[in-house]
RNA sequence: GCCUCUGUAGCUCAGCUGGUAGAGCAGCGCUCUCGUAAAUAAACGGGCAAAGCGCAGGUCGCCGGUUCGAAUCCGGCCAGAGGCUCCA
């Protein structure tokens, strides 16, 4: 008779089924209520189709939209939805590829011109095809078959070219539209609960700017209408943290149409970044850094040396004085390594480490500009560490121990790691590679930090460890870097005096921890939704004369304040208590000091915080002590 | 650089398919000198409230075209937003 399998389950109970029976079958009969809620299901740790059928025995499991597999595929189902869509509405288009991706999904088309316009009708479409509750339809063919149904699709018929000859290949049909996919999807089109279209946006076909621009429709999509509309609650909210914003409404920074791309800095920035840079010098004193300063504008000869001139051209901004060619510096580490050629070194003073807060210039493309996080002016926390090979993976402990300490003195926590290996194009041995590689992994071990590999993402001249840090709407950034770097000390011809007495070549690292400060202030603004820490805000304390008799009084605790480094306004303005209180809750103002009568009085403050936390009456001096006190220990707040 | 969208007073925005610029907030002036919060998805209704009156501001991003006439239509440029590529 008919062949069994023996499945077991989660809760460790097993149960025995016809071979081939279809794994919906398994759902209902082992799920129960839960059932409604699969999307696909696990058989052996792969995923597969509700309607598959199971041949072998092993470990069965369901996956709902709660687990971060199964929204996935959610999502993945979603974009053949809107696939569908696009193609009974544009019969013409044809169709690249249409993944899931973090928030949601994509498609690529091209032959489709549309805009934002479009998309409602796009997204009413979507929906009566979730109505239809079209079923998802497994097909598996012969790469063959497969190029004679996708005759008239070119971008899939580049992929299947590019699968080998004997691969058997899927496809999904969903209504009048079937898709080369790997799959899995969901049962039928009336699980997608709610879908909407986000934006229309062009995208290279396999991410190659020489090749052709397609239409990408980003979209996202839920369950049901509650959790869409929660996640797009969620988005209206971050994008009021957005850096570029609380910039101009705390009075910060600008942008003008006068200089493309380059910051202008207001007095209040300007405390912002005294304050961070102070902080910064401080650590950097302590961890045995030099600081040094090297010039703006630099001679052709050295660019041509350092490499820059063949390989950073295009980036480069230039100059000429006294008839001879210069360019401004786009990076800090020729000019230093000037300073490190300038005298003979011994291997005694290794690890040689020299910081510079460098102004670099480059000439980035005009469309990816964004606020403070990308400028074509920037200053760079860069710094340069010479030593010998031995101590290659000490330094680099070293680095990310002020990573570690500086990120956390801004309470940034949630930062992405990622080694970046050799690439095919580079320069160096391979022995340097290998060793320097190991060096940058052993380093991250020892630190316990968690990392991803971008196998040949490093530098031409060097493998290298990247800090990304997400914005508010979850861009990620790239923050600090440690890059060990084999062209520049070759190119230069740097040496060190060894014990031997004889002529070696250092190992250079290069680092930046913060990234840029432009693009940290950004980052920085953003983790704090505008609401600085004390340490760190331009204005710390507001007092609110009651009466303009009060305005006096005052004036005599905020001038007892400043005398004592506390950066404080008055508000004198004729208006209302609570509007006073209000307007200065909205400018983010640590504390807020209300004084009238009572106040004058005592001799006290009435405090309460921009979070509306009423501390009540404080002695003056008592309440500077304790102001002094959190400056000191900056306090994350 | 490429794709899509946007560009109206310092800020936030209104201005329907072309007929010749407005609101709120902010600013300034005068009068008043009350007062130790209010609000928090939206819409509507109600209550409370130290505010009131007045002034100033923009050839509607720039240039050109269509038209009797353009903020409104078309084209080019500039700038911004979201993506792609790139990157600190």
């Amino acid at each position: 008779m008919a062949e069994k399998i023996k499945l077991s389950f989660k809760d460790n109970s097993e149960c025995e089924f016809p071979k081939g029976v279809k794994a919906e079958e398994v759902v209902k009969q082992r799920f129960g209520k839960k059932a409604g809620m699969a999307l696909a299901v696990v058989i052996n740790k792969r995923v597969v189709d509700l309607s598959a059928p199971i041949n072998e025995s092993g470990e069965f499991d369901i996956l709902t939209f709660e687990d971060e597999a199964g929204m996935d595929l959610f999502r993945h189902s979603s974009s053949h939805l809107m696939a569908l869509a696009v193609k009974r509405l544009y019969p013409n288009a044809k169709f690249a590829i249409g993944p899931s991706i973090e928030d949601g999904f994509y498609y690529d088309f091209d032959n489709l011109s549309i805009s934002d316009k479009d998309l409602k009708k796009i997204e009413a479409e979507i929906k009566k095809i979730i109505h239809e509750k079209l079923p998802f339809i497994r097909r598996e063919i012969s790469k063959q078959e497969a190029l004679k149904l996708f005759k008239n699709e070119p971008y899939k018929l580049e992929l299947i070219n590019d699968l080998p000859a004997s691969e058997r290949i899927t496809t999904y049909k969903l209504g009048a539209f079937e898709d080369l996919c790997r799959g899995p999807h969901v049962p039928h089109s009336g699980v997608i609960g709610a879908v909407k279209l986000l934006k229309v946006a062009g995208a290279y076909w396999r991410g190659d700017s020489t090749k052709k621009m397609l239409t990408r429709i980003y979209g996202t999509s839920f369950p049901d209408k509650k959790m869409l509309s929660e996640y797009l609650t969620r988005l209206e909210e971050a994008k009021k943290r957005d850096h570029r914003k609380l910039g101009q409404e705390m009075d910060l920074f600008s942008f003008h149409d006068e200089a493309r791309g380059f910051p202008f800095w207001h007095p209040k920035g300007m405390i912002l970044w005294d304050e961070i840079i102070n902080y910064w010098k401080e650590v950097h004193r302590k961890y045995g850094y030099g600081e040094v300063r090297t010039p703006i504008i630099l001679n052709k000869d050295l660019w041509l040396r350092s490499g820059h001139w063949e390989h950073y051209k295009e980036n480069m901004y230039f100059t000429t004085i006294d008839d001879v060619e210069h360019a401004v510096k786009p990076m800090n580490c020729p000019g230093g390594i000037l300073i490190y050629k300038s005298r003979l070194h011994s291997y005694k003073e290794f690890p040689l480490k020299l910081a510079e807060l460098g102004l670099v210039h480059r000439h980035e493309l005009s469309g990816v500009l964004h606020g403070l996080a990308r400028v074509r002016s920037f200053t760079q926390d860069d710094a340069h560490v010479y030593c010998l090979p031995d101590q290659l993976e000490q330094e680099i402990i070293n680095i990310i121990d002020l990573v570690y300490e500086l990120y956390g003195a801004f309470g940034l926590k949630d930062y992405r790691i990622e080694l970046s290996t050799k690439p095919d194009k580079h320069i160096g041995s391979e022995e340097d590679w290998r060793r320097a590689e190991e060096a940058l992994e052993k380093a991250l071990k020892k630190k316990n930090a968690k990392y991803d590999i971008n196998p040949g993402e490093g530098a031409f001249y060097g493998p290298k460890i990247d800090f990304h840090i997400r914005d508010s709407i979850g861009r990620s950034w790239q923050c600090g870097t440690i890059q060990v770097d084999f062209a520049m000390p070759e190119r230069f011809d740097l040496t060190y005096e060894g014990r031997d007495g004889r002529k070696h070549r250092p190992v250079m690292i290069h680092r930046a921890i913060l990234g840029s400060i432009e693009r940290f202030v950004g980052i920085l603004l953003e983790h704090y939704a505008g609401k600085l820490p004390l340490w760190l805000n331009p204005v710390q304390v507001k007092l609110l004369p009651i009466a303009d008799r009060h305005a006096e009084y005052a004036r005599r605790v905020a001038e007892k304040m400043k005398s004592r480094g506390i950066r404080v306004e008055v508000d004198e303005r004729s208006e209302s208590t609570s509007k006073k209180v209000r307007d200065a809750q909205l400018e983010k103002v640590n504390y807020i000091l209300v004084v009238g009568d009572k106040e004058e009085e005592a001799g006290t403050v009435n405090v309460r915080t921009r979070d509306n936390e009423v501390k009540g009456p404080r002695k003056v001096e008592e309440f500077i002590d304790e102001l002094l006190k959190e400056i000191k220990e900056k306090r994350i707040k």
